[in-house]
DNA sequence: GCCAACGTTGGC
DNA sequence: GCCAACGTTGGC
């Protein structure tokens, strides 16, 4: 069987300060641990929902035109953040624990850049992708659910074919 | 267990 | 830079 009827889609927020799509591009085999996230609700998607395979809308935000920049894939589930162990981290946590990870993260990889950016006046116009959590004032989950008719309309806009089909 | 204070996020 | 929204902390 080869209908996607199991694959999930996701939307990651970052800021291009910290980490862009294209870092993403420029890391090895366009891969990286999404590490760092220090949300217990985020926490509990990455450790239990997101699967290989799974579609990312790739995010920059706090910018001036904060918007859609990129497609992603999960390339790996979550497994236990060892940054939270390093005291030398930025997000070292001191509870955290081999027992008792606390914190986790997946693989994601970089699939393609948008042609140009989807910002949120564009997304605020569309009748699909005007629902999404990422518009709604006060969000501030770094890893938020997508439907798969959004994640279509984000290519239908882009004139895209989906990479993961 | 309440809740005020505080820090962070992130659009504008 | 402002500030609303939200989560966390800590005194009681």
């Amino acid at each position: 069987m080869n209908h996607n009827s199991n694959r999930r889609y996701w939307l990651m927020k970052s800021e291009p300060g910290t980490f862009s799509l294209e870092d993403l591009g420029n890391s090895e085999n366009g891969v990286t641990a999404w590490d760092g996230v220090r949300s217990y609700q985020a926490r509990n998607l990455l450790r239990d929902e997101l699967k290989v395979g799974d579609g990312v809308l790739f995010y920059h935000s706090n910018i001036v035109h904060p918007a859609i920049v990129g497609l992603a894939r999960v390339t790996r589930e979550g497994y236990p953040d060892e940054t939270a162990m390093d005291p030398d981290s930025d997000h070292y946590d001191p509870r955290a624990s081999r027992e008792k990870p606390i914190w986790y993260m997946v693989d994601i990889q970089y699939l393609a850049k948008l042609p140009a950016p989807l910002t949120r006046d564009r997304l605020s116009s569309h009748p699909v992708l005007s629902a999404m959590d990422v518009l709604k004032k006060g969000n501030r989950l770094s890893v938020q659910p997508v439907t798969r008719e959004q994640w279509q309309a984000v290519l239908d806009l882009c004139r895209m074919t989906d990479p993961l089909v």
